[in-house]
DNA sequence: CTTGACCTTAAAGTTAACTTGAATGTCAGG
DNA sequence: CCTGACATTCAAGTTAACTTTAAGGTCAAG
């Protein structure tokens, strides 16, 4: 199978697939005489699961660390453990998220629930007030490096 | 106030506080007459709100967008607007995340429910079936480019 | 024998939100 | 007067995960 197939039937782009190649995550592959790569079937499976821990959250380094050179070879424990980590990074931010929806319809209800003896200009103060006594939250760049 | 002060007293750093000038998100301040930037008491409040803004997952495209040039004359309908769908945004990916959380979950599952008869290799292949058979999620970099 | 679809490489561009580095200026204290 | 802590600017570096571009081979079909 050529890369413009493979990439046909895994849905990724071929640029996508050398990428892959180029920093590791994928072997280098069998070429034909003409230097074209010639994927086995297995290829498709494998770059399926990539977009699939992808999707769960896995960065490209941890994919890396986990996936196998046989895929019918697993590091059993290191997979679980990382497969159990995700998930409790997944908890995190998902707490996380809570509060800041949280966070965000209580600052809506303030804002819509101005008395109406006082004027916007007021009111804003009055917000501000409240929101910047409120404690700080964790700066989102902090969970876009935990993979989210 | 110069740069110093104000960083320590809004938890920024100076390279980050000039940063912001440079891109427009805090319009430029007044100098004094050696050069050095002077800010009003006001700065650390305005500051207080991006890094606020920030931590519920705003960009700063958006905290430009909806930022008054004047604390007390916000643009009333854009930002309860803004808010409201920043809220229907954390709830969509609360949603992905609650799938992603149950789809390792079944995973973990059904590595570790093995059947004392089949080795490893034989679960492998039946857990990378099932897993491939089922839906591929959507990559997590739309998400990432969604602020999160 | 030429067109067009496909393949190759290496290098540079993209995005967001900053940081870091280099070169230089300012100012208060000892 | 010197030192050290601050300030200034501009340019370039950082990270992740790719894409895009440029310049060029390969190959089947008409």
């Amino acid at each position: 199978m050529k890369i413009g197939e493979l990439a046909q039937r895994s849905g990724l782009t071929p640029s996508r697939i050398r990428f892959y190649e180029r920093i590791g995550l994928l072997k280098a592959v069998d070429r034909k005489a003409n230097g074209y790569r010639s994927y086995p079937a297995e290829a498709v499976t494998i770059l399926g699961l990539i977009a699939l821990a992808q999707g769960a959250g896995f960065s490209l380094d941890e994919i890396r660390a986990l996936l196998p050179v046989d895929l019918e070879h697993w590091e059993h424990d290191a997979l679980v453990g990382a497969l159990t980590r995700k998930v409790a990074d997944i908890e995190t931010l998902q707490a996380r998220l809570a509060r800041s929806k949280a966070h965000l319809l209580h600052v809506i209800d303030e804002i819509e629930a101005r008395p109406d003896d006082i004027d916007c200009a007021t009111n804003a103060r009055r917000v501000l007030t409240r929101l910047l006594g409120e404690d700080a939250e964790m700066p989102v760049a902090s969970l876009r490096a935990k993979q989210f």
